[in-house]
RNA sequence: GGAGUUCGCCAGACAGUCGCCGCUUCACUUCGGUGGAGGGGAGGAAAGUCCGGGCUCUACAGGGCAGGGUGCCAGAUAACGUCUGGGCGGCGCGAGCCGACGGAAAGUCCAACAGAGAGUAUACCGCCUAAGUAUCUUCGGAUACCGGUAAGGGUGAAACGGUGCGGUAAGAGCGCACCGCGUGACUGGCAACAGCUCACGGCGAUGGUAAACCCCACCUGGAGCAAGACCAAAUAGGGGGGCAUUUACGCGUGGCCCGCGCGGCCCCCGGGUAGGUCGCUCGAGGUGUGCGGCGACGCACAUCCCAGACGAAUGGCUGUCCAAGACAGAACCCGGCUUACAGGCCGACUUCCGCA
RNA sequence: GGGGAUAUAGCUCAGUUGGAUAGAGCACGGCCCUUCUAAGGCUGUGGUCGAGGGUUCGAAUCCUUCUAUCCCCG
């Protein structure tokens, strides 16, 4: 039986863990709302990590909203998604998307990074 | 019932389900944790960082200068630029609301353009005068210069108290009355201030600005939880105690000058960046009752524990209901101010209309 | 989270302390010069002085509230 948890675990905790995403960037996934950057990290689980500026979504509430739910997105769709560590980086105009484009806009997002690291283990 | 003023309050609710972060407790444990149960988990502005305080380090913050702040009076308070009550001024029929509201006679400063004149004021037009000088003359006088005048016109943001009477050549606080203003008494009030009170001053010390400098009174050292403390790899060298020296110089305490600390000798201790732990939430705390006070608020008793994260929790989905949910997310903590904001509720009051 | 600074013409900046004309350079338009262009000369256009409120007779300037941008502290 498989778990839908969030634990520690799953998340870019520190400094060094999101530098080493930016140094060696395998996958890119962009869109027009969200840059997702990712890199295989010899796990057998993905990790997540967010980068929201407030220059991009003023409002703290927004910024929250936002990653609440691309965040609850990635725990429902977890064990969908190849062992690497994923960063989303929020563009401008995001936070005027409603709740449910944020979630089909996950989806969209998770199912395009499958792909793009299937095509680079081959 | 309409219109309005004011005070306080609320900030979608409930259920199911999948998650997240602390706390309490029980069990297991390879002492890293894992599981069960219970309970808690953003705001009135959490925001802006505009003030004030706690707390921490710097000397348990000391003197002087500079700088900054406040500015009717009294009180509340830990403190404040906040709040309460009062005074004064303004707005409103009113309930009420608004006000950076000390001093311009200590000094500096400003008054562009226009205007005759803008500072111990001024004579452009007008008004008056006909003594003097001059011209004309119908010999009555007329006019120009000189002179008097701040009532009237005109300029300006502002032109030197206002109205009336007297007065005068015409005028003028020149004189008088009333009003305004100023000064000193007296009375009331803790005071600000007030007065159908009394006396004095003719108001010529022009007006404006103190949100220009300034004066007066009071307040104020600096930095900020990335403060600061502790545990601790690599690498570079440091810290504590005692004694001595305080003359010079250097460094630190960061506006400057004092002052203070360090430097020298002896003894002792390994040090502290990555990382981790603490600081971190029980507090000028909430609620209720009673008492004191016009009130802000204070006191007493009872009762409650109510976020504490650290790449950072407080969320997603489904359903039901309604008046269809605004502005918006804690990061050391409080007291204010300011700014943003859908809608709704309780109380008090004003005014208009109708009915009795 | 905390501390600090800036905003003036299309661009880069003066002017702000000390109040009364908003100015300089580049750019742009016109004319001159040249066979033409560049350079040069003459001349002109262009400003809600970041926004609102206040003080004042008068505010880019003084006070206050907001907005935007930038920098520093691990």
């Amino acid at each position: 039986m498989s778990e839908f948890k969030y634990p520690r675990e799953l998340r870019l905790l520190t400094g060094g863990d999101f530098q080493q995403v930016f140094d060696n960037v395998s996958l890119k996934v962009p869109d027009r709302h969200i840059l997702i950057l990712a890199r295989p990290n010899g796990l057998d689980h993905p990790r997540l990590g967010f980068v929201i500026s407030k220059k991009n979504v003023r409002h703290a509430v927004k910024r929250n909203r936002v990653r609440r739910i691309m965040r609850e997105s990635f725990r429902l769709n977890q064990h969908n998604l190849p062992p690497v560590d994923i960063l989303i980086m929020a563009r401008k105009g995001i936070d005027e998307l409603e709740k449910d484009e944020l979630h089909r806009l996950a989806k969209k997002c998770w199912s395009r990074l499958r792909k793009k690291a299937k095509q680079a283990s081959t």
